[in-house]
DNA sequence: CCTGCATCAATATTATTTATTGACTCACAT
DNA sequence: ATGTGAGTCAATAAATAATATTGATGCAGG
């Protein structure tokens, strides 16, 4: 079941088998279906969860209670409210499952012990931290200085395969747009594209 | 918020204004959305749950992968695994919302303390016990002597409000039934009321 | 050899979710 | 002051998913 986690996880470090099936100890696995939750605000987050199938969300809602997207998590990637993890502070973030997905979790005590004993994974994970934290500088800066045609095609550059799966309306949420505009984003795009060909 | 579990527990107890604001000290509230899990099979049952609005159900999967339905549990009802709450064994069956809903949920240290500390709590419990275990061998004996259209029927005249509001096909789930029976029993009723009037 | 129900497959109906459009307002950069 | 980019509100359209019905057929038991 977690041979995804597994590849995942030897693209950056090396794992030997018996490091395998220690992990096998102590993870667990389960599976949402869409609209699930995994975590909801004033939870505390327990559990980060690799996603081998399906694809999540992170999202917060303001004061207006709009949605605010954080972060798309589809298969091979992580998701959790780390802020909650580490710190057993209730979370204010919510993650639920766009599609029926499948995860694999590892809780907090987990998580601790096999950084301990598996000295790669903590190198995986300081790998991680390190790489997640320059996206989202990256994604901030653009926030603050992209129009919302401009975000759009960025983000239809890098994630174009997310951009098919999820409903416009979330990605309008994660660009920080209405989804009003965002149509009409599309729309002017579309009328552009005909116009080359 | 839980006024309508304390007017649920005034019915059949007398509770003091000192029990309740102990009560509230034990209780939570939270909210499910539609088809949102409450209990997945595979989880030990943590809490019980009263709906104070929108519906859950319980059930499990067979076999075939059919979903039979154990329990309705409207507003002024309680619903959880009740084996898997008193053991802490895995339970095997799932509750979740069939419309938006709100609990108030007791967890098991707090179930078992004021059971402790509000004598008329654990006599409310045991009336519950009693009188879903008659409920229950009613249903059992109904499942086994009538026909579908007379447990439909029998259904009709018990809990109208609940056939209303949950899809036929949990309907048909919950009597035993498939669900293109029972289409085919109500047609049948259809007919024969259109013939009386 | 009926009767009562299950099964399978197709289709119809209804509800919910998602997307688009129009008319309008506001901030602010030119 | 004025045009541009985006937000707001309300209405509607389109797409998708959930639910219900129907027909054909099979099978077990009185």
């Amino acid at each position: 079941m977690p041979d995804h986690f597994f590849n995942k996880l030897s693209k950056s470090i090396t794992l030997t088998e018996a490091d395998k099936s220690i992990f096998r100890q102590y993870i667990s696995v389960k599976k949402l279906r869409k609209r699930q939750y995994l975590l909801q605000e004033g939870e505390v987050c327990k559990s980060v969860a690799f996603v081998s199938k399906g694809i999540l969300r992170s999202y917060l809602v303001d004061e207006k209670s709009n949605e605010r997207i954080i972060q798309f998590a589809p298969e091979g990637w992580f998701i959790s409210d780390l802020y909650s993890f580490v710190t057993n502070e209730y979370s204010n973030l919510n993650i639920d499952a766009i599609e029926d997905s499948e995860l694999v979790l590892i809780n907090q005590e987990a998580h601790a012990h096999l950084e301990n004993i598996i000295p790669e994974f903590f190198k995986f994970n300081c790998l991680q931290y390190r790489g997640a934290y320059i996206a989202l500088q990256k994604r901030l800066t653009n926030m603050f200085t992209l129009s919302a045609e401009e975000k759009y095609i960025k983000l239809l550059n890098i994630y174009p395969d997310i951009i098919q799966r999820v409903p416009q309306h979330m990605i309008a949420s994660y660009l920080g747009l209405k989804p009003e505009t965002l149509s009409r984003v599309r729309k002017k795009l579309i009328v552009k594209k005909i116009g080359h060909s």
